[in-house]
DNA sequence: ACATCGATCTAC
DNA sequence: TAGATCGATGTG
């Protein structure tokens, strides 16, 4: 197992974004792992990205993790309803993070679809397997991932990002990022990717 | 104090 | 496609 370091994460955060899919998300929650394939993600850097939380150096009670040191977890709420999971990139003090959209569940699953449904793995349609985690706000239900994850150190051993267990080749789409409609010019940016063809891309 | 608004999801 | 839902944020 091989899980990634500091140094990943301390690189600019469009490498890392792209670096990320094909890896391993885990969570040791309740004695066991919950292991899951990142494949979606979408990169904000807050110096020049209007969609970023800390545009314009911008610093709050919820942003102010966004300059931690790399390899920080940083999760909030959004809606009222969801939290959203990202991974701090770049040197202490630069403000910019790496969303992950998407994941396949790898470990865990019965746990996981539990987190989601209430139900068993045998009750559930394949529809709804998808839907599993398909999404950020899903994602973190299915992962157990909450507020009380804001602030974890990602090399650490509760919360934590693995290289892949079995190397395999994919395609990277490189697209614009979603439901960011207020951040005027950087609509326009690239800074979303994902796997081609992947069952558990959020959208098309 | 108070009004506004989401890096979403589900159900209608 | 509308509604849920509430903490974070900005304004007065």
């Amino acid at each position: 197992m091989v899980k990634l370091a500091k140094d990943f994460y301390n690189r600019p955060t469009l490498d890392v974004a792209k670096d990320l899919l094909g890896k391993e998300l885990v969570h040791h929650v309740g004695g066991e792992n919950l292991v899951s394939r990142i494949v979606e993600v979408e990169a904000y850097i807050g110096e020049i990205d209007k969609a970023c939380h800390a545009y314009n150096n911008k610093v709050t009670n919820r942003t102010k993790v966004l300059y931690a040191p790399p390899g920080t977890a940083y999760v909030y709420l959004i809606y009222g309803m969801y939290y959203c999971f990202n991974a701090v990139t770049e040197e202490e003090g630069k403000a910019a993070a790496v969303l992950v959209r998407g994941v396949e569940p790898l470990e865990g699953i019965e746990k996981m679809v539990n987190n989601r449904y209430k139900k068993g793995i045998e009750e559930i349609s394949k529809k709804q397997m998808i839907n599993l985690s398909n999404g950020p706000g899903k994602l973190c239900i299915a992962m157990s991932i909450t507020k009380a994850n804001n602030e974890m150190d990602l090399c650490g051993n509760h919360l934590y990002i693995k290289e892949a267990e079995e190397n395999f080749s994919f395609d990277i789409v490189e697209t614009t990022r979603i439901n960011i409609g207020y951040a005027e010019e950087a609509i326009a940016f690239p800074w979303r990717y994902y796997i081609k063809d992947n069952l558990y891309v959020s959208k098309k």
